[in-house]
DNA sequence: TTAAACTCTACTAATTTTATAGAATTAATT
DNA sequence: AATTAATTCTATAAAATTAGTAGAGTTTAA
């Protein structure tokens, strides 16, 4: 499941995403608009930046838009921002590699190839899913 | 990701399903051969039995046995009784269905909709997984 | 100078996860 | 009947994660 964090970041990205190109978003506006918590959204919105999913004005008549195009932001990616790696297991991550600890040997390991197939096919399916495709419903 | 609990699961079916089918596999045993915390592994194989994967035998040379056919038991069953929902948001699920607490009208969510589709693809992925096809490696 | 915004660090409360402890129960064997 | 070896059950605890809050600092336009 995704994590509000996940969620939220999902929801202001769409909020962006249906504001005209030259508009700058006030982190109030995109809170009442998507029934966010404002000081949560403020940490997501510095995440974003660091991202660099979104840009921000700073001072007086500043807020937030979009850096990326609509449809090179995927879910896969926001994902992995907040909520790290898409595989089920550290061992089966592209991203996200980690031995698991209670691992004897890679290799012989039942479970990690199947879950490399989920991975797989779970991160094409994710990555076809844009902001631009969710806004175009 | 996959919780602990759910990977140690899929550890021990692995385990029984590898033994001979006459078979019953102590907890101790399970537990070295997989290497999962013994005492931790006891609460597991409870949840595996009430949720009819396994079955037991009480007392001296008691233990556990599959109860189902291996290629019943498929990945999305496991992460199901151990992780909840294959969705990523409450509003997406099938078996956990939940409204989201700051959704405002779920017919106007724009990322309900993208969601239901990932949900439908990595649930027909993981329900191709069972443990015979990861047994058959 | 002021107002209105983003930025940053720290903190906290609640929940979930990952176990562990120990007593109770069951069944086979001696 | 007693012993042994196993599952079963309930409670507890420590650690990690999540979700959210507080407040001071910085930036910019008017």
């Amino acid at each position: 499941m995704l994590s509000h964090k996940a969620k939220y970041a999902l929801k202001a990205l769409l909020y962006l995403a249906q504001q005209e190109e030259t508009h700058v978003s006030r982190t109030i506006e995109i809170a009442e608009a998507a029934t966010i918590p404002k000081k949560f959204l403020e940490q997501i919105l510095l995440d974003l930046k660091r991202g660099h999913f979104v840009g921000s004005k700073q001072g007086k008549f500043g807020g937030y838009y979009l850096l990326k195009p609509k449809n090179d932001i995927t879910l896969a990616d926001i994902h992995r921002l907040f909520d790290g790696a898409i595989a089920l297991l550290p061992c089966a991550s592209l991203n996200f590699y980690e031995r698991c600890s209670d691992c004897v040997d890679e290799s012989e390991c039942l479970l990690r190839h199947g879950l490399i197939t989920i991975r797989e096919e779970t991160l094409k399916a994710m990555e076809g899913i844009t902001i631009a495709s969710l806004v175009k419903k």
